[in-house]
DNA sequence: GCCATGGCTAGTA
DNA sequence: GCCATGGCTAGTA
């Protein structure tokens, strides 16, 4: 699509289909996070972040897309289909630890993608 | 129009 | 805490 970007210029952003979200959001192992933005930028739309949880929040298969394993960019927890309680169960499950309501480590845990990954069109 | 966000600014302590 | 963001859905015509 479309776009300006902050410095008023036009700017071609890809639109994020779900399953766009979906296969990358399997490559996530357990014990690892990765965030709504970083989801964003590396499926080419870095102002998608809001899109991606409203995506999320329609996963079909909760077994193979492992919505849990994403949080918000200051590494609290955000929404998740079956509530937060559970949400932060499962990662505790997977190891991760909370220190008041964020994940603990965020920035160990926090997994990056190649940045040139929105390069291939 | 809705939102499972995020980055920034005002303004408090 | 404000508000731009962008893809989708409900629900009107």
């Amino acid at each position: 699509m479309l776009s300006y970007n902050m410095d008023k210029r036009l700017v071609i952003r890809k639109t994020i289909k779900n399953e766009d979200v979906y296969e990358l959001l399997r490559k996530i192992p357990a014990g690892k996070v990765t965030t709504y933005g970083d989801l964003a930028k590396a499926l080419g739309n870095p102002s998608a972040s809001r899109i991606i949880g409203r995506i999320l929040s329609r996963n079909p298969n909760p077994i193979k897309v492992p919505c849990h394993r994403v949080v918000m960019s200051d590494g609290k927890l955000g929404g998740y289909a079956y509530g937060t309680a559970k949400k932060r169960g499962l990662l505790e499950k997977e190891g991760l630890s909370f220190t008041n309501e964020s994940v603990s480590d965020f920035m160990k845990v926090r997994i990056s993608f190649s940045s040139d990954e929105n390069t291939r069109d």
